[in-house]
DNA sequence: TCTCCTTGCTTCGACTTCGAAGCACTTCTG
DNA sequence: CAGAAGTGCTTCGAAGTCGAAGCAAGGAGA
């Protein structure tokens, strides 16, 4: 019998089916409460809350950015104009690079950032983290690092009409 | 440093960032997979793929469909419609409630999923599970099993049964 | 220096998404 | 058997999303 590739293995394909519908249904109750809280999107909570941990000086690239979060550079324009005209971050151009554009989270952002978070990791806490214990939640974050860092480094497996970074890093 | 709820905890926070980073990334590479095998979006994929799943009718509700998936039912009647004028799915009225709608997939629905899913799942374990060994994977599908099942018995936090002027339900 | 190619970001247009409102049918209650 | 309340789906309008194209700045090679 043909035993095609791992994937058809039925318990990596019920993991894949409880990663995406949990993960689904998490988003979906964070949007919720994010509108609610302070109507941002979820995505301008990424910006924000990306942004922050970036201290000390709550700054980013476009780019870097939207790679890190895992939106389209249009997307993020689009993004980034709104929280700009809210006053939440600003935009300048980048000191050593004129075409670049540098994120900065203003202090207005920060402390709404502040002001959301207990609610949101509420939701977070009673949602994702209720059935699971510490330990849980340990090898939960043990087996995703791997499998994040594995995705990061993993090319995209098509080359771009307008290539992506090279053939290799060179920075 | 203040210590307040539980959610601080870094262990936790790590594990809730890298959900989401890699479903992020994970349903990234799958859309442009999808797009590019068949031109469909990764919600007419579920969709399908529920549908083919539910056999053997091959049959579900609107409703069920769009709560099974976790889509809006504004969202899922546009998809559904792009999927029935592509001929994948049947939409027919439901016999025993004339209100419901239920939708069927076709033959040539199938034969497309057929087509797509080897292309699918080697995307899927290329990406997810290329660094997670066997029992890894299963370790992960033990551990979200039930946090899927705790999200999906938690009542959606403020469960208003479209209210309508201020009623309450006086049930 | 002058090209030509690359890269960073924005603009543009087409499409998708969502919630609210609306319509039609069902069920509950008296 | 009404009338009221509830439910299933669609329509509608506003907004967000993406990729492709466009513009401007950096950089390598002649």
């Amino acid at each position: 019998m043909h035993h095609p590739p791992e994937s058809v293995d039925p318990v990596r394909l019920g993991a894949y089916f409880a990663l995406i519908e949990v993960t689904s249904l998490l988003r979906h109750a964070i949007e919720q409460q994010l509108r609610e809280a302070a109507d941002l999107s979820f995505v301008q909570f990424q910006i924000l809350a990306r942004l922050d941990l970036h201290s000390p000086t709550g700054s980013h690239r476009m780019t870097d950015l939207a790679d890190a979060i895992v939106h389209s550079r249009s997307g993020l324009t689009y993004q980034a104009g709104l929280l700009e005209k809210a006053g939440l971050v600003t935009r300048t151009p980048t000191p050593d690079d004129e075409r670049g554009t540098t994120v900065t989270i203003t202090d207005a952002g920060r402390a709404l950032l502040a002001e959301i978070m207990p609610g949101h990791t509420e939701v977070v806490s009673r949602l994702l983290f209720e059935p699971l214990s510490h330990t849980d939640a340990e090898t939960l974050a043990a087996l995703l690092a791997p499998v994040r860092d594995h995705m990061r480094s993993t090319p995209p497996r098509s080359a771009a009409p307008r290539r992506r970074r090279g053939a290799r890093p060179s920075r």
